[in-house]
DNA sequence: AACAGTGGTAAGTAATCACTTACTTATAAG
DNA sequence: CTTATAAGTAAGTGATTACTTACCACTGTT
């Protein structure tokens, strides 16, 4: 009866609780050194937990990793943002409000570029596909518009695709700015003088009248 | 005296051209898997020769992935390029010259572009500083070009280092896009086809009148 | 022909990896 | 209080990692 009891280091948690902790620690991981670049012994001690752990949630490192990037897009509901758009808003108000709302995510958790872009480089087909779920929802509902322009005769005619193509990437492009380059140079600039000075520029272009 | 003598499994090169071959075997491996996803196992293999080869020419698997991304990026001479654009181009022509330029290197060229994405995931410092070589030139020179446009008033007073940065971003996620995602439902483009479309658009809603 | 220099190999090294096994203990329902 | 359930741990597993050591053999020089 000596003191053979070991004591616990961390406090136990429900089922749900210890699952969603790993799943956010895993989520910062992941997007500052990638995939390959984690390990679960780093991440089981983030979490203050033996590495066994994570394996009661998550069948493997790779799975945790889709589990992380699902979560991650889950939180933001594209396709539910573009169409609750203002159907009275202009042109411009229109490429206005997604940019920001790119900007905004990108700028404010800088772990889902990160993340996503991991995805694109060390993940499966899976992770490409939810990487996709991502963005085309942007660029499907600008091309929609775009073609509407055209038809209606206010917009030049250019190809819809490529153009919405080219303007969620303008957008993206500066989220990476930010977010991986901030350190080197770019320093860091706020969503609305981003959108005010290039979205702008982009949507005249487009227009055929001012 | 019997046959114990080892037949070499492989032909015996000379030091420069060992090297310059590890340098492009490694070049294609690092952007296809990054740096911690590339095994100098894999790397000796595909070379035909043995790990212990590697080492002789290259002080680590880090040093030979600098050595990788600086032997690509010195393919490509940008500030000699952009020195060298012809000064009797329109404005237009020389956003086109540029986009043209970069979207070549990056369609024909597909693993720089890989390769500088794996330098900013998994790189330090010295990595993160060769990846500004590559893309600071670029903005820099249109910087000043959209900075005369303004002082001579022919464009609209826009931020000068942030639309510079906006259409260097355009172009090279058109990049990004062919190469990484080109896979899923992102089908393979002309550069020129992007140039036709996307850089009339930015150009024309950058310049004061028509 | 002898030798030095070096490109090459075989067979390691210790460390680290993702993941597992066997076991302990906190919690909550009856 | 008893007991089933599951959250937790310690201590591994074999595989794989980047990198090294000791040695071999090809080649150009003299």
């Amino acid at each position: 009866m000596e003191s053979n009891l070991k004591k616990p280091r961390t406090q136990r948690l429900p089922r749900n609780a210890r699952r969603a902790q790993i799943l956010r620690v895993a989520t910062e991981l992941f997007s500052k050194k990638g995939l390959s670049g984690t390990r679960t012994r780093e991440l089981a001690w983030a979490c203050g937990i033996n590495e066994s752990v994570i394996y009661r949630h998550f069948e493997s490192k790779e799975q945790l990793f889709e589990a992380a990037l699902e979560a991650k897009i889950r939180e933001y509901d594209i396709p539910d943002f573009l169409s609750g758009l203002d159907a009275d808003l202009t042109t411009l108000e229109v490429f206005q409000t997604i940019a920001l709302r790119i900007l905004s995510i990108g700028i404010e958790d800088p772990l889902i570029h990160k993340l996503l872009l991991a995805a694109t480089f060390e993940g499966n087909e899976e992770t490409h596909r939810l990487f996709m779920t991502w963005r085309v929802p942007f660029v499907e509902h600008l091309e929609g518009i775009i073609r509407d322009g055209i038809e209606h005769g206010e917009m030049r005619s250019v190809d819809p695709l490529l153009t919405a193509r080219a303007f969620v990437g303008l957008v993206m492009d500066c989220v990476l700015n930010c977010n991986l380059w901030g350190e080197l140079g770019y320093e860091n600039v706020r969503p609305d003088e981003l959108v005010q000075n290039n979205v702008p520029i982009f949507v005249r272009g487009l227009m055929l009248q001012t």
